[in-house]
DNA sequence: GTAACCAGCTACTTCAACGTAACCGGAGCC
DNA sequence: GGCTCCGGTTACGTTGAAGTAGCTGGTTAC
């Protein structure tokens, strides 16, 4: 360990960032199972666009949470697969998304008054 | 449970988008052990800024996340805290905040390469 | 021949989040 | 009178993430 996250200058707070970006959740979550190709992605997350789901990829694959297979073929076959440390990801992200599906109710419940 | 975070309609993906806002983890984080004035969350959340952090606990106290009371004292004193919602949040932000210190030297290096 | 599939890329635009700086009113302190 | 503390507010400017639209090039299916 060695960090706190309230400092400014702890690196985990890029980390948080990261995780926090918008789109990073849902493909962790979307490659639970194991790898997927590019379209698939695209419909098995709902409301992506290409272009931020490439970029989200990229930006993941940079961090070593993900491995990009080219399979070099024609058609173009390209799979994206967690890594080791994408799927220990998986283990907190879970629980967010758990408590997300349990509490959003409650949640909605609030925002109406 | 009976929501599908995949999907576009799915409400949790507010709950994920708040969530995901920079500075809420923080601030539950920083009201882990108790309440807190607002003086004292600037200073301990080091980088936020006063405009930012009131945006994100008025955004949190809509969502029943945190309980803001107003001593009505001269001079003010207000303290922010917790509701049982937002203590149950602590549970899977602790797990996201705990990875992202165990794992954050191996991204770093990753992002040399 | 033409249409769709695959895995994107590029240029352009939009918009919300975030940050900066200054200010407030009442109280107490010196 | 002037300073600080408290809990903010307001106006303004910036930025970067996200979205829109159209394109590519080779391949297979109709």
């Amino acid at each position: 360990m060695g960090y706190n996250v309230m400092s400014v200058t702890c690196p985990s707070r890029v980390v948080l960032h990261r995780i926090g970006a918008r789109w990073t959740v849902f493909v962790v979550n979307a490659l639970e199972h194991g790898p997927l190709r590019f379209t698939a992605l695209v419909v098995k997350i709902q409301g992506v666009t290409p272009k931020v789901l490439t970029e989200t990829l990229r930006a993941m694959e940079e961090d070593g949470l993900l491995a990009r297979v080219d399979y070099a073929e024609q058609p173009p076959r390209v799979e994206y697969g967690l890594t080791d440390l994408g799927r220990s990801l998986l283990i907190p992200l879970r629980a967010v998304r758990e408590w997300a599906e349990t509490h959003v109710t409650e949640i909605l419940e609030a925002r109406e008054r």
